[in-house]
Formats: C-alpha cells, structure tokens, sequence
DNA sequence: TCGTTTAGGGTACTTTAGTACCCTAAACGA
DNA sequence: TCGTTTAGGGTACTAAAGTACCCTAAACGA
C-alpha cells in the first residue's frame, strides 16, 4: 500500500526526512523523538534515513541547518574588542529562541562523543564559525591596538575558548544569559585576549 | 549451584563488585566493559549493582576512588601562582598512568549528561576538589600581592574554568601533555587570575 | 524463637540506536 | 531498448543500559 505513490528518491525525499525531523524536534523535542518516529512520519525508514546522517544528532543538525533561519557570525565592528564579543555573544541568541533548552542540552550530549573523537576534532577548532569570528575580532583589535596578539602568536587553548564555554553554558544551563555573557567577556576572555607588554615587567615582584 | 556458598550481602558483596568492576575495567577498558560483565564476574546479577550505583559511571568512579591510590590535591606553596598551578595540574598526572585515555575519555562522555543535569550541577562547581584547590591558589596569591582577585570577588565562572579546562584537555586528548599545561597555565589561567588595577587605567586607549 | 523487614538472586523485559539483508524501483548508459 | 548500478523499502536483528517482578536468605527485633 505504500507504494501506490511512486518510489521518492535522492533529494525529494532527503527533503521529506527533513521537513517531518524539523517538525517532530519542534513537536515533541529532541530527547523524546526516536528515528522511527522520524521515519515512519516521512513514510520512509531508518536505512534512508542513516544513509545520511550516520547518528541522530547528525540529523537533527541538518534539519536545523536547512529549516531553521540562518545565523550569521559576521560581526559589524563594534569599536572595541569588548563590545564584538558581546555582539558576537549576543548574535547566538536566535538560536535559544528557537530551540528550547532541554532540547539543546540533549542534542550536545548526544553530540558529545562525536567533538570528542578524532574525526570531528578539526569542527571543535579551526573550521568552527566561532573560532573564524573569533579570529577575526582579534585581528581587528590588534589593528586597534588594543592587544598584541595575533592569530599567529595567539594560543591555540585561548582561540578554542569561547566555543568551549559557550558549549558550556549551554550544557549547564541551556542558554547565553546576560549576565553569563558579561562574565564570560570581562572576567575571561578580555583578560586574555588585551595582552598588553608592561604585564611581563611586572613579573619581578616575587 | 550458585547457592552452595552463603548469601553474601552489604559490604561484602559491595566490595566483591567493586574488586571485580576495577579488575575488568583495567582488563576491557571501559568502553567495552558491560554491567552484565562485572555482575557475572563478582558472581551476582545487575539488580545488585544498580541498587548501589544508578549508572556505568559511577560504578567506575566508586571502583577507581575505592580500589586506586588516592590523589591528594592539596598543593605547597611553590612560591608563586605560576608554579602553584602548574604543580595543581602536575598533580592529576597519576590519573593518567592509571587510566588509558580512550577509558577517561569513555568515562567522561558517559558521565557528561550528569555533569548537564542540575542534580549533579553542584558537583561541578562548589564541591569539586579542583575547584576548591584553586582557591586556595589564588587566596595564597592574594597573600603574596600576586593578584587582587579574592574569592569573594573572582567570577564564579573563573573559578570553574581550570576543571572545565581539564575536562575538555582529557575529551579531547586523553591526558594532560606538559605543553598542555604551560599553554593552559600562561595564557588563560595567569591573565585570568593575576588581575593588576591598571589594566583599568588603560582602558582609555580609544 | 518467631515474624517482619531488607536486600540478594534469577530471569525476563523494555527501549532505542544502529546494523544487516534482501528484494525491487528508478536512473543511467551503451 | 536492455542490462547494470544505485538507492529506497521492509523487516528482522543486535547490543546494552536500565527496569520490573517475584522468590528467598539473611538480619533484626520483640
């Protein structure tokens, strides 16, 4: 009886698992939605569906990436490395307003082991979108002399960072406060990232 | 056949578990390890050990805090912040003789959605040994004229950041490399920490 | 000593991600 | 047009964590 319509393939029925996986996440959240459920709401099933994305998180970043409204990092200059982070920061929000926390919480559990193998290493850092806004807003404060450093002298550890404590914040509490991002920007990352030179001749006082 | 010895029960069945449990995950490794593996081995069933330990990893973290040496976190004073920390971060070396990275790695991504959870929420904060060591650290630095940060005035997030740093050096490596820790140490916890009141001053520069 | 409560043991079950296999429709190419 | 390759569909399966239930041995208390 399925089969009364004819057989959907490639990039129609890519897009039919996209649109049922985008309205079920939305529907019934990412921790409660099951691959069949996916599937059987596609009137497909799982082999197609893992043809694709070889986990479920694979698929619900997919069906966020091509449903949802996109995000752009590109941020305008805001006149000093304090407030580019904040836009930066605060450019993420969108995303917390469309997915709910609980929901964003189990999708980087879920995600988890894949940042922490080898093969999705290289996401975690230099192809990240965080990480290249990152870069470029410290570029940027160098020609503003606000800082010394540059992508090549800076730390690897430092530039991984605020996709670290984003990743974070979300895990503990679902989203980017205010006040987190506040903490996060004056207490962490500009105390990092102003390197001034007089700090090394200070160093003498024990 | 099973019941030629008598009932054992309480400690003495709790301990048969974890000797067999830290027997085998040393022979497995924890990604391979099942709880079915440990019941059978310490001659009970799963019902036994999950009436104790509610998942996997804390089986594993009772049978290490139990059957391993114990690591002690209280550091000397090594005369400066600089070397206080390293020697904080020197001092989870044994972990990494004990445990091979893939099991640490395994165990922490087992452990994470209860690290996300609010019930364990505390744990990684306030009662975290790592995290009560640093501010010790940075009390002992405010002493010495190091910083003016004190406990009462550093971010709460600051204070998190050495385990969090920890936690994502161990996901993502398996251990804790010496360069590892000077990177982490001299360019994220030092300009973080050792917080001067001119830095203020100069914040006029455009 | 007897009755009650507690916890161990056996076994079967649930759930869900992910896999394996095999048949067949569609696409594609000579 | 025909043969081959590709990918969808159906179904069944595996693996493992965690749960449910029920029976019984041990401990405990009056």
């Amino acid at each position: 009886m399925s089969e009364n319509a004819s057989r959907r393939r490639g990039a129609v029925l890519e897009n039919a698992i996209l649109d049922q996986a985008w309205l079920l996440f939305q529907q019934m959240g990412y921790g409660k939605l099951t691959m069949d459920d996916v599937a059987h709401a596609a009137k497909t099933n799982k082999n197609a569906i893992y043809r694709r994305w070889p986990q479920k998180c694979y698929l619900f970043m997919a069906a966020v990436s091509r449903k949802a409204p996109p995000i752009n990092l590109e941020i305008g200059d805001q006149g000093s490395l304090k407030d580019d982070l904040r836009a930066l920061f605060e450019c993420l929000n969108p995303i917390f307003e469309m997915i709910k926390p609980d929901d964003l919480r189990d999708y980087i559990v879920d995600m988890f082991p894949n940042m922490v193998s080898y093969e999705f290493f290289s996401g975690i850092n230099h192809e990240n979108p965080i990480r290249k806004s990152i870069e470029t807003l410290i570029t940027r404060a160098n020609h503003r002399h606000e800082t010394t450093l540059s992508i090549g002298t800076a730390s690897e550890r430092a530039l991984n960072l605020p996709t670290l404590l984003i990743l974070n914040e979300i895990a503990l509490y679902g989203q980017l406060t205010e006040t987190g991002i506040g903490d996060i920007v004056d207490n962490i990352l500009l105390p990092i990232y102003k390197v001034e030179k007089k700090t090394d001749s200070e160093r003498e006082c024990e």
